[in-house]
DNA sequence: CTGAATCCATATGGATACTG
DNA sequence: CAGTATCCATATGGATTCAG
């Protein structure tokens, strides 16, 4: 097996368009019930919720705690082992940072994209 | 601005079918010409090769040095900016191949793929 | 409330042919 | 040799509807 197969397998966990902010919201604020993410991530279908969240479950990132009540009441949250990629998102989420800056650096922040005004680092 | 557009930054870089294989390549060998990347990757088409360096080389990850010869001759290597992503490369591959085995003590690794949400109905 | 099932638009990647 | 251009298959995500 290509070792790159390693970085494809990690990537997967993250990628596609609503991983990263489906964690980011369970990281932050604990244990979430699914209309609350669905609250706090407005853009989101719920078809994409469900399917991201299924992928992360599987994948052992997330705990899908269902109650047995009517109306049914499902909530989320970051297991135990899935805590231990918290220093995966952070390098991540750090040189995300400082790479926008080096491309606002090279090619200005006035044209690159709309809505992004500047992002200083903290 | 959301924070995890960050996330989302950071991961376009390496995002896609084939960048995690180019960098590995281009990280390992130094400086490879156009033709050697393809014999190194059989499976990726020109098309696909020529897209991912643009980005790459746009994301001043990669360096694209042309010789004005006949035949031509381009040179692609990490530039020393790109090279600042090594550690994050290195995070993203070590827990790459920790979770893989993680998965493999859950599911087992003969049979992977019996529980698998994925994105694919029966 | 949670979420499965459909149908549909677009994005992504692949095959092939052509060019300087 | 390195790269474009074109056409095509499939993957991904979104809208809507239905159901426990």
């Amino acid at each position: 097996m290509a070792n790159y197969c390693k970085f494809e397998k990690a990537l997967e966990i993250f990628t596609g368009k609503w991983k990263p902010v489906i964690l980011l919201r369970l990281f932050a604020n604990g244990t979430m019930r699914f209309g609350e993410l669905q609250k706090a991530i407005p853009d989101i279908t719920q078809k994409m919720l469900t399917q991201q969240l299924r992928e992360l479950v599987h994948n052992d990132i997330v705990h899908r705690e269902v109650y047995p009540e009517v109306p049914p009441k499902v909530e989320y949250s970051i297991t135990e082992y899935g805590k231990g990629m918290a220093n995966v998102l952070q390098v991540l989420n750090d040189w995300g940072e400082s790479h926008m800056a080096h491309m606002d650096d090279l090619y200005g922040e006035g044209r690159k994209e709309e809505g992004a005004p500047a992002q200083r680092p903290s």
